[in-house]
DNA sequence: TCAACATATCGACTTTTCCCGATATGTCTA
DNA sequence: TAGACATATCGGGAAAAGTCGATATGTTGA
């Protein structure tokens, strides 16, 4: 069941609406990483966004909380990458419920 | 054009979330007003959400000012209606553009 | 196993949002 | 045109979100 409050407070910041931006075209946005079979490193999404290490892993968190993105542990990095359905379900929502 | 941040400001809060549901089914959600040629005015919506009319009417400016919904006066009466357009086009941002 | 590195969490400060009461503005009617 | 009523605006205190630096946790490779 999707929280719809939780959801748009996530979509609520202009720097998280970037970064899920950013992950529609990983390869694209973030020509300095090679593999994206999981998405993108932290550390990319820190750079390009250009706010403190801190900040984006507590942004992607609320991203994640909030169902838009799934995150996965490769080693000593995290990947993250957007969670299609969760688009998807919200389009809809939009449409029926809100 | 949209300032989609803006309007996901607009919808992250629950009483507003509440306002536009209310205001779905009018006729069901405000049983004590006659007419809903322009929607419902102030008082009603007031009265259902249990807060200051003060704060009230700052809501519904917030929520007109996304877009997502149109005023009419009509004589000492402010009427609120959806604006169902901005919806649908919410919908299909959020399936091409976010 | 230890040092280096990536990420997460914590504590603090600043900015924004929430929500109120008081007051101003606009409209109607006696 | 004055009084009553509906709504909007203003100013402020409390709560939440934004953002940082410091530190903790987890992982890897020498």
């Amino acid at each position: 069941m999707m929280d719809h409050l939780e959801i748009f407070k996530a979509l609520s910041n202009k720097t998280r609406l970037e970064i899920l931006n950013w992950l529609k075209e990983p390869e694209a946005s973030f020509p300095e990483q090679d593999f994206f079979d999981h998405g993108v490193c932290v550390g990319q999404i820190q750079q390009k966004a250009g706010l403190t290490q801190s900040t984006i892993s507590e942004y992607l968190s609320i991203l994640q909380r909030a169902g838009l993105v799934t995150s996965t542990r490769v080693g000593q990095w995290t990947y993250y990458q957007r969670n299609e359905e969760a688009f998807k379900a919200l389009s809809q929502v939009i449409q029926s419920e809100i």
